[in-house]
DNA sequence: ACATGCATGCTAAATTTTTAGCACATAAAG
DNA sequence: CTTTATGTGCTAAAAATTTAGCATGCATGT
Protein backbone atom coordinates (compact mmCIF):
# COMPACT_ATOMS: atom_id res chain seq x y z
CA UNK A 1 0.00 0.00 0.00
CA UNK A 2 1.69 3.34 -1.02
CA UNK A 3 0.73 6.18 0.92
CA UNK A 4 -2.48 8.09 0.15
CA UNK A 5 -1.53 11.56 0.15
CA UNK A 6 -3.85 13.76 2.35
CA UNK A 7 -1.91 17.14 2.36
CA UNK A 8 -0.91 19.40 -0.72
CA UNK A 9 2.67 20.27 0.93
CA UNK A 10 4.51 17.48 -0.99
CA UNK A 11 6.96 19.15 -2.71
CA UNK A 12 5.96 19.86 -5.91
CA UNK A 13 8.68 21.58 -8.45
CA UNK A 14 7.62 24.55 -10.12
CA UNK A 15 6.26 22.94 -13.24
CA UNK A 16 4.52 20.32 -11.06
CA UNK A 17 2.46 22.93 -9.29
CA UNK A 18 1.06 25.05 -11.91
CA UNK A 19 -0.31 21.79 -14.42
CA UNK A 20 -1.16 20.82 -10.44
CA UNK A 21 -3.01 24.55 -10.20
CA UNK A 22 -4.67 24.16 -13.70
CA UNK A 23 -5.65 20.54 -12.92
CA UNK A 24 -7.71 22.06 -9.96
CA UNK A 25 -9.06 25.06 -11.77
CA UNK A 26 -10.29 22.79 -14.45
CA UNK A 27 -10.88 19.34 -12.67
CA UNK A 28 -9.72 17.75 -15.69
CA UNK A 29 -7.95 18.06 -18.32
CA UNK A 30 -5.91 16.28 -21.04
CA UNK A 31 -2.16 17.08 -21.80
CA UNK A 32 -2.94 19.67 -25.02
CA UNK A 33 -5.35 20.90 -22.47
CA UNK A 34 -3.23 21.71 -19.39
CA UNK A 35 -0.36 22.77 -22.28
CA UNK A 36 -2.63 25.44 -23.26
CA UNK A 37 -3.61 26.40 -20.02
CA UNK A 38 -0.28 27.27 -18.93
CA UNK A 39 0.33 30.86 -19.08
CA UNK A 40 4.12 30.43 -19.96
CA UNK A 41 3.95 26.44 -21.27
CA UNK A 42 6.49 24.13 -22.07
CA UNK A 43 6.60 21.82 -24.65
CA UNK A 44 4.08 18.85 -25.41
CA UNK A 45 6.63 16.39 -24.46
CA UNK A 46 7.37 18.26 -21.33
CA UNK A 47 3.73 18.36 -19.82
CA UNK A 48 3.83 14.82 -20.36
CA UNK A 49 6.71 13.77 -18.57
CA UNK A 50 5.52 16.06 -15.58
CA UNK A 51 2.31 14.60 -15.97
CA UNK A 52 4.14 11.28 -15.96
CA UNK A 53 6.34 12.36 -12.66
CA UNK A 54 2.80 13.37 -11.07
CA UNK A 55 0.74 9.97 -11.94
CA UNK A 56 4.10 8.27 -10.16
CA UNK A 57 4.22 10.29 -6.77
CA UNK A 58 0.17 9.08 -6.61
CA UNK A 59 -0.87 12.50 -7.00
CA UNK A 60 -2.75 12.44 -10.54
CA UNK A 61 -4.27 9.90 -11.91
CA UNK A 62 -6.00 9.36 -15.64
CA UNK A 63 -8.55 7.62 -17.49
CA UNK A 64 -8.18 6.66 -20.67
CA UNK A 65 -10.81 8.35 -22.70
CA UNK A 66 -10.94 6.56 -26.27
CA UNK A 67 -6.98 5.97 -26.47
CA UNK A 68 -6.31 9.45 -24.89
CA UNK A 69 -5.56 9.99 -21.17
CA UNK A 70 -7.49 12.78 -19.05
CA UNK A 71 -5.95 13.46 -16.05
CA UNK A 72 -7.30 14.49 -12.70
CA UNK A 73 -6.12 15.30 -9.07
CA UNK A 74 -6.50 12.41 -6.67
CA UNK A 75 -7.02 14.35 -3.58
CA UNK A 76 -10.72 15.69 -3.10
CA UNK A 77 -11.43 19.53 -3.98
CA UNK A 78 -12.18 20.23 -0.62
CA UNK A 79 -9.88 18.23 0.87
CA UNK A 80 -7.51 20.84 -1.46
CA UNK A 81 -8.94 23.92 -0.98
CA UNK A 82 -9.02 23.59 3.06
CA UNK A 83 -4.95 22.57 2.64
CA UNK A 84 -4.42 25.51 0.96
CA UNK A 85 -6.15 28.05 3.12
CA UNK A 86 -4.77 26.79 6.02
CA UNK A 87 -1.29 27.49 5.16
CA UNK A 88 -2.51 30.51 3.13
CA UNK A 89 -4.24 31.58 7.15
CA UNK A 90 -0.89 30.06 8.58
CA UNK A 91 1.67 32.06 6.60
CA UNK A 92 0.43 35.08 5.82
CA UNK A 93 -2.25 35.79 8.64
CA UNK A 94 -0.81 34.53 11.58
CA UNK A 95 -3.41 31.63 11.95
CA UNK A 96 -6.32 33.94 12.51
CA UNK A 97 -8.93 32.55 9.66
CA UNK A 98 -10.68 35.63 11.24
CA UNK A 99 -7.96 38.17 9.66
CA UNK A 100 -8.15 36.18 6.29
CA UNK A 101 -12.14 36.63 5.79
CA UNK A 102 -11.62 40.44 6.48
CA UNK A 103 -8.83 40.70 3.82
CA UNK A 104 -11.08 38.40 1.55
CA UNK A 105 -13.74 41.07 2.04
CA UNK A 106 -11.52 43.98 1.53
CA UNK A 107 -10.83 42.89 -1.90
CA UNK A 108 -11.44 45.71 -4.35
CA UNK A 109 -11.95 43.64 -7.39
CA UNK A 110 -14.78 41.48 -5.49
CA UNK A 111 -17.65 43.31 -5.20
CA UNK A 112 -20.03 41.37 -3.05
CA UNK A 113 -23.44 41.00 -4.43
CA UNK A 114 -26.76 41.27 -2.16
CA UNK A 115 -27.02 37.91 -2.40
CA UNK A 116 -23.63 36.84 -1.89
CA UNK A 117 -23.93 39.13 1.56
CA UNK A 118 -26.58 37.35 2.43
CA UNK A 119 -24.99 34.00 1.89
CA UNK A 120 -22.09 34.96 4.20
CA UNK A 121 -24.32 35.98 6.89
CA UNK A 122 -26.19 32.80 6.85
CA UNK A 123 -23.17 31.16 7.41
CA UNK A 124 -21.62 33.17 10.04
CA UNK A 125 -25.03 32.93 12.15
CA UNK A 126 -24.18 28.91 11.10
CA UNK A 127 -20.76 29.40 12.54
CA UNK A 128 -22.02 31.53 15.94
CA UNK A 129 -24.26 28.56 16.57
CA UNK A 130 -21.82 25.14 15.45
CA UNK B 1 15.91 50.67 -13.23
CA UNK B 2 14.96 46.79 -12.55
CA UNK B 3 11.58 45.61 -11.52
CA UNK B 4 10.33 45.69 -8.43
CA UNK B 5 8.23 42.79 -8.02
CA UNK B 6 4.33 43.12 -7.30
CA UNK B 7 2.97 40.12 -7.69
CA UNK B 8 4.25 36.89 -5.52
CA UNK B 9 3.85 34.61 -8.53
CA UNK B 10 7.14 34.81 -9.48
CA UNK B 11 8.35 31.28 -10.12
CA UNK B 12 10.00 30.17 -6.97
CA UNK B 13 11.90 26.92 -6.59
CA UNK B 14 10.39 24.47 -3.65
CA UNK B 15 13.16 25.63 -1.34
CA UNK B 16 12.88 29.14 -1.96
CA UNK B 17 9.32 29.10 -1.52
CA UNK B 18 9.89 27.36 2.04
CA UNK B 19 12.45 30.51 2.92
CA UNK B 20 9.51 33.13 1.39
CA UNK B 21 6.87 31.18 3.69
CA UNK B 22 9.41 31.35 6.53
CA UNK B 23 9.99 34.72 6.44
CA UNK B 24 6.69 36.17 5.93
CA UNK B 25 5.72 34.16 9.03
CA UNK B 26 8.32 35.83 11.24
CA UNK B 27 8.58 38.93 9.18
CA UNK B 28 12.36 38.77 9.29
CA UNK B 29 14.90 36.02 10.20
CA UNK B 30 18.62 35.15 10.43
CA UNK B 31 20.19 32.36 8.23
CA UNK B 32 19.95 30.74 11.41
CA UNK B 33 16.90 31.29 12.17
CA UNK B 34 15.69 30.36 8.80
CA UNK B 35 17.01 26.90 8.78
CA UNK B 36 15.55 26.27 12.33
CA UNK B 37 12.19 27.13 11.04
CA UNK B 38 12.21 25.10 7.86
CA UNK B 39 11.18 21.22 8.84
CA UNK B 40 13.18 19.35 6.47
CA UNK B 41 16.12 21.93 6.60
CA UNK B 42 19.08 21.93 4.39
CA UNK B 43 22.90 22.89 5.43
CA UNK B 44 23.46 26.41 6.69
CA UNK B 45 25.57 26.92 3.38
CA UNK B 46 22.43 25.85 1.27
CA UNK B 47 20.35 28.45 2.56
CA UNK B 48 22.59 31.06 2.70
CA UNK B 49 23.04 30.03 -0.98
CA UNK B 50 18.98 30.22 -1.77
CA UNK B 51 18.89 33.36 0.09
CA UNK B 52 21.54 34.96 -2.00
CA UNK B 53 19.18 34.15 -4.56
CA UNK B 54 16.26 35.74 -3.38
CA UNK B 55 18.48 39.13 -2.69
CA UNK B 56 19.72 38.58 -6.23
CA UNK B 57 16.25 38.30 -7.34
CA UNK B 58 15.23 41.66 -5.49
CA UNK B 59 12.86 39.45 -3.58
CA UNK B 60 14.51 39.46 -0.26
CA UNK B 61 16.52 42.11 1.07
CA UNK B 62 19.38 41.78 4.59
CA UNK B 63 19.82 44.73 7.01
CA UNK B 64 23.15 44.10 8.80
CA UNK B 65 22.80 43.81 12.48
CA UNK B 66 26.01 44.24 13.70
CA UNK B 67 28.11 41.71 11.03
CA UNK B 68 24.77 39.45 10.94
CA UNK B 69 22.70 39.79 8.26
CA UNK B 70 18.71 39.91 9.24
CA UNK B 71 16.71 39.01 5.77
CA UNK B 72 12.52 40.22 5.49
CA UNK B 73 10.66 40.28 2.47
CA UNK B 74 10.90 42.98 -0.10
CA UNK B 75 7.09 42.82 -0.38
CA UNK B 76 4.85 44.28 2.02
CA UNK B 77 2.72 41.78 3.68
CA UNK B 78 -0.45 43.06 3.03
CA UNK B 79 0.28 42.65 -0.49
CA UNK B 80 1.62 38.94 -0.81
CA UNK B 81 -1.93 38.20 1.48
CA UNK B 82 -3.63 40.01 -1.54
CA UNK B 83 -1.80 38.10 -4.15
CA UNK B 84 -1.83 34.80 -2.17
CA UNK B 85 -5.78 34.70 -1.59
CA UNK B 86 -6.33 35.65 -4.84
CA UNK B 87 -4.59 33.12 -6.34
CA UNK B 88 -6.40 30.59 -4.04
CA UNK B 89 -9.68 31.94 -4.67
CA UNK B 90 -9.19 31.60 -8.68
CA UNK B 91 -7.70 28.17 -8.25
CA UNK B 92 -10.02 26.32 -6.05
CA UNK B 93 -12.21 28.28 -5.64
CA UNK B 94 -13.01 29.02 -9.37
CA UNK B 95 -12.47 32.89 -8.50
CA UNK B 96 -15.53 32.97 -5.82
CA UNK B 97 -14.10 35.06 -2.91
CA UNK B 98 -17.53 34.09 -0.78
CA UNK B 99 -17.40 30.42 -1.47
CA UNK B 100 -13.68 30.76 0.37
CA UNK B 101 -15.06 32.71 2.73
CA UNK B 102 -17.68 29.92 3.48
CA UNK B 103 -14.64 27.45 3.23
CA UNK B 104 -13.25 29.66 5.97
CA UNK B 105 -16.05 29.50 8.14
CA UNK B 106 -16.42 25.91 8.17
CA UNK B 107 -12.53 24.89 9.00
CA UNK B 108 -13.69 22.47 11.79
CA UNK B 109 -10.26 23.59 14.20
CA UNK B 110 -10.93 27.00 14.42
CA UNK B 111 -13.49 27.65 16.73
CA UNK B 112 -14.63 31.72 16.49
CA UNK B 113 -15.29 33.58 19.40
CA UNK B 114 -18.25 35.81 20.16
CA UNK B 115 -15.76 38.68 19.22
CA UNK B 116 -14.55 37.68 15.76
CA UNK B 117 -18.04 37.02 14.95
CA UNK B 118 -18.91 40.35 15.55
CA UNK B 119 -16.02 41.25 13.87
CA UNK B 120 -16.87 39.62 10.89
CA UNK B 121 -20.42 40.80 10.85
CA UNK B 122 -19.03 44.28 10.94
CA UNK B 123 -17.07 43.47 7.94
CA UNK B 124 -19.73 42.31 5.99
CA UNK B 125 -21.55 45.09 6.74
CA UNK B 126 -18.98 47.54 5.43
CA UNK B 127 -18.56 45.80 2.55
CA UNK B 128 -22.78 45.88 1.97
CA UNK B 129 -21.92 49.45 1.46
CA UNK B 130 -18.99 49.68 -0.04
C1' DA C 1 48.51 36.70 21.40
C1' DC C 2 45.73 32.84 20.32
C1' DA C 3 42.03 29.76 20.04
C1' DT C 4 36.95 29.40 19.53
C1' DG C 5 32.54 30.28 17.64
C1' DC C 6 29.87 32.06 14.21
C1' DA C 7 29.24 34.97 10.52
C1' DT C 8 29.87 35.81 5.13
C1' DG C 9 31.75 35.05 0.16
C1' DC C 10 32.77 31.97 -3.04
C1' DT C 11 33.29 27.72 -5.91
C1' DA C 12 32.47 23.40 -7.72
C1' DA C 13 30.00 19.34 -7.72
C1' DA C 14 25.72 16.43 -7.02
C1' DT C 15 21.06 16.09 -7.83
C1' DT C 16 16.68 17.29 -9.71
C1' DT C 17 14.03 19.42 -12.99
C1' DT C 18 12.94 20.37 -17.61
C1' DT C 19 13.38 19.75 -22.30
C1' DA C 20 13.40 17.89 -27.15
C1' DG C 21 12.98 14.21 -30.21
C1' DC C 22 12.46 9.52 -31.80
C1' DA C 23 9.68 5.15 -32.30
C1' DC C 24 5.37 3.38 -32.46
C1' DA C 25 0.03 2.87 -32.19
C1' DT C 26 -4.56 4.25 -33.70
C1' DA C 27 -8.34 6.62 -35.99
C1' DA C 28 -9.96 9.42 -39.79
C1' DA C 29 -9.56 11.22 -44.47
C1' DG C 30 -8.20 10.84 -49.16
C1' DC D 1 -4.31 1.01 -48.80
C1' DT D 2 -1.81 5.26 -47.73
C1' DT D 3 -1.39 9.55 -45.65
C1' DT D 4 -2.11 12.61 -41.95
C1' DA D 5 -2.98 14.00 -37.41
C1' DT D 6 -2.69 13.11 -32.77
C1' DG D 7 -1.88 10.29 -29.17
C1' DT D 8 1.66 7.49 -25.84
C1' DG D 9 6.31 5.50 -24.21
C1' DC D 10 10.88 6.16 -23.81
C1' DT D 11 15.63 8.09 -23.72
C1' DA D 12 19.20 11.21 -23.33
C1' DA D 13 20.80 15.70 -22.84
C1' DA D 14 20.35 20.60 -21.29
C1' DA D 15 19.34 23.64 -17.65
C1' DA D 16 18.31 24.82 -13.11
C1' DT D 17 18.30 23.79 -8.41
C1' DT D 18 20.46 22.38 -4.33
C1' DT D 19 24.30 21.01 -1.85
C1' DA D 20 28.83 20.81 0.76
C1' DG D 21 33.07 22.74 1.97
C1' DC D 22 36.82 25.96 2.12
C1' DA D 23 38.76 30.65 2.93
C1' DT D 24 38.17 34.52 5.50
C1' DG D 25 36.75 38.20 8.91
C1' DC D 26 35.35 39.60 13.43
C1' DA D 27 34.18 39.38 18.07
C1' DT D 28 34.99 37.09 22.68
C1' DG D 29 37.29 34.89 26.34
C1' DT D 30 41.40 32.49 27.92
Amino acid sequence: MTDTPNNLDLQLSKRERQIMDALFEAGELSAQEIKTAIPDAPSYSAVRALLAKLVEKDIVQFRDDAGRYIYFPVIKQDVARTSALQKIVKTFFGGSATAAVNALLGMQDKQLTAEEIAELQAAIEKAKKG
